[in-house]
DNA sequence: CCTATTTCCTACTATGTCAATAGGTTTAAA
DNA sequence: TTTAAACCTATTGACATAGTAGGAAATAGG
């Protein structure tokens, strides 16, 4: 289940998207806009900063774009920085999770297919 | 991220579809087939039962069995029924759960379209 | 009837994540 | 120099996860 990191995550990128005219865009404007905690929303755009999806500028007149242009995202890059991982099951999240289990497990192809399928959705 | 019970349970299923000769089968024997915690899986059988998925028989020679054929179940019924939900997002999840935004929310439509395609899979 | 085996039941626990809130400091434009 | 914005650290309550513990009830075979 995508949380609400990933999903406002999202949101906060759409607006971007849609006020993107060059402008920084106060997150004050986008909380109004979006109806969610502006001091929540902090917490999500400076992980959005640090993964380098989007940048940020202090003081007045200030606020954040994109980093690129809107096309150039997916709803996947995104999803993930701000969930670590949108992996449907922990098998396959973690290249170190190395299941002792891995060679005979029984349900470990069709979690890939899964796994698949979601990719080419999300990043497709 | 699906979590262990419904990992562990997609195991136990197939695990009784694997030995499915009439017979009930100790949790024992799948507990030690599968490498897991009989105690932990006694928890998420009890579940399958509840949900009319599996029956057992207590005493000696009990065990558990499925209660129709292999094939006619989907991994789509027993992951929701571990899981409680499979859905990707709260605003699918729950019938109750009216986000006043959802009228105007952007993300929405592609939420759906996405649920759609996961639904697909599991179920199909 | 007795015993071994099995399910069934209640309770407990450590750890971590989620979804924020709180309050302040720094930065930069006008 | 004022103002508006990002930036930073810390804290919190609620809940979920992934089990563990110990026993009670049921049932087949001898």
């Amino acid at each position: 289940m995508i949380s609400t990191k990933g999903r406002y995550g999202l949101r906060v990128m759409i607006d971007l998207a849609q006020h993107n005219d060059g402008n920084y865009i106060p997150l004050k404007d986008i909380a109004d806009r979006q109806e969610i905690s502006k001091k929540y929303l902090e917490i999500i755009v400076k992980q959005m900063v640090e993964g380098g999806l989007i940048k940020g500028l202090s003081g007045k007149g200030g606020g954040y774009k994109l980093v690129k242009k809107p096309e150039k995202y997916t709803v996947g890059e995104i999803l993930t920085l701000m969930e670590g991982t949108i992996c449907s099951v922990a098998c396959l999240a973690d290249k170190n999770y190395n299941c002792p289990r891995r060679k005979k497990c029984d349900t470990l192809p069709m979690w890939k297919e899964f796994d698949g399928i979601v990719h080419d959705y999300l990043y497709g």
